[in-house]
DNA sequence: TCAGCATCTTAACATAAGATAATGCTTTCG
DNA sequence: CGAAAGCATTATCTTATGTTAAGATGCTGA
């Protein structure tokens, strides 16, 4: 039973089948999201809540002088709107960046799941405090990492996340992400996008382009940024394993 | 009753008077912390998990280059790592800015509750997707805004939690948090923070200093940033009046 | 087949913010 | 009291990143 919502809250909580079944219950509907078409938009409050089933999407927030922050890149498993049942309404937009697979899920199922079960309001909470790990890299990513690092960074992981879930055969994935959207997400500029991401390749670090990205050095994107596979809740690196580095004492400058 | 944790906890989720008691029952170890040491460190794996009942901490992580990159300023109710018992250590500190008062609270304790009563697992969870919020705003803050709409949203953001937890009488609070510790929080340089400082006392929305912030023009800082009230989940606006504005048609560019 | 669009690249130039450092102002405390 | 520490302020200079703009490339679809 491979569901992707599953896949993501027992990586944090173990669940019962029953419990598995009810979440699995709840998704029965399913839309496509075609590519470029918000899935919800800021203002909305939505009856439904979003789940990314497949595809990728992207959390973002328009400012009055027009910049556009992109605050989260999410993947199958990703909730996009969770938070609307505590505040009032959307304050940001998730955008497709693919044709995705969206599952509808009435607000009030959600509620009636959390309500009678423990392990899955834990599982929803345990899910969300990986989210904010995420955030706070991001955060420092834009603040207080050099742009080099701060794509870098990005890219582990992007690497990893889907690593996580299984879409990175050899370090391969699809990356349907503009460079564009990339300095969205981290604060820059396309065009020194552009130029960091041709640093990253002279490096031999990494091969980006046609919406795919290939990790040609796994060790050593990592250690230019200093990532840590460790925030990412790797209690699944059992299963998964995730190439964890020792501590090089001999840590090689990048570029 | 006016227990911090209560407060944070019932703004997202009404709770029964066993809950509550359960929740108090459990905060009764509280240490004091003296400014400027750190309540947890980067690396440790506490058995207990810390609450600040009294005084303001944040969250921070220093990178290899030295810099250091606040992510959070924590009040009276926040918790300080609820992520370790999700992650497999801290990934960061928390340093007090203040003396601290801090309830330790055994893990296995918020476990048992978490597991025991399904509301008290939405209100925990509730409230990190409030934390959440923040986050992306100060992601968004560091990413997109000039100096000027950062600095500003910061203030707006502290002078609201304040008023929500009953901090910011006549719209003055004390503000434990030094010129570089606010260029920590926005990606910023100490010496540039000071300049933006300047134009935003020239402009005449805040006075600040000697660890006080007055915020003369509520209005004004809260439009010279587009701050949105809404993002700190006002469900408990009812008892707290947060001056929610119209949505004026002109709006005067600051400086 | 070609026009049109989106994306990537490159280049020349501009600037907000960083770096460094000196100075002054408070507060603390022996 | 005097010295030291911690912050805020100012000034000067530097730089990483932004801005603008003009091709190049490669899809898509009529």
């Amino acid at each position: 039973m491979d569901h992707p919502l599953i896949r993501k809250l027992e990586a944090v909580e173990r669940l019962s089948e029953s419990e598995k079944a009810m979440v699995i219950a709840v998704c029965h509907d399913v839309q496509v999201t075609p590519r470029k078409r918000d899935i919800i938009s800021e203002g909305e409050n939505p009856e439904f809540l979003h789940l990314i089933i497949e595809g990728w999407a992207a959390r973002y927030k328009i400012l009055d002088n027009g910049a556009r922050m992109i605050t989260a890149f999410m993947m199958p498993g990703d909730f996009c709107d969770l938070h609307v049942t505590v505040l009032s309404a959307m304050d940001h937009g998730i955008v497709a960046l693919t044709d995705c697979k969206v599952a509808y899920i009435a607000s009030e199922d959600v509620d009636r799941m959390t309500r009678n079960s423990a392990t899955l309001a834990r599982a929803f909470w345990r899910a969300t405090l990986v989210d904010e790990a995420i955030l706070r890299q991001w955060l420092t990513n834009s603040g207080r990492r050099d742009a080099f690092q701060a794509i870098a960074h990005l890219l582990c992981e992007l690497h990893l996340r889907a690593t996580l879930v299984g879409l990175a055969p050899g370090d391969r994935l699809m990356l349907p992400v503009t460079q564009e959207e990339l300095g969205d997400a981290t604060g820059l500029t396309p065009v020194h996008v552009n130029r960091t991401l041709q640093r990253l390749r002279g490096n031999g670090l990494v091969e980006i382009g046609k919406g795919e990205l290939f990790v040609a050095d796994v060790a050593g994107l990592r250690r230019a940024c200093r990532f840590d596979v460790d925030y990412l809740h790797l209690k699944i690196s059992d299963d998964y394993p995730v190439d964890r580095p020792q501590h090089s004492t001999s840590v090689v400058p990048v570029s």
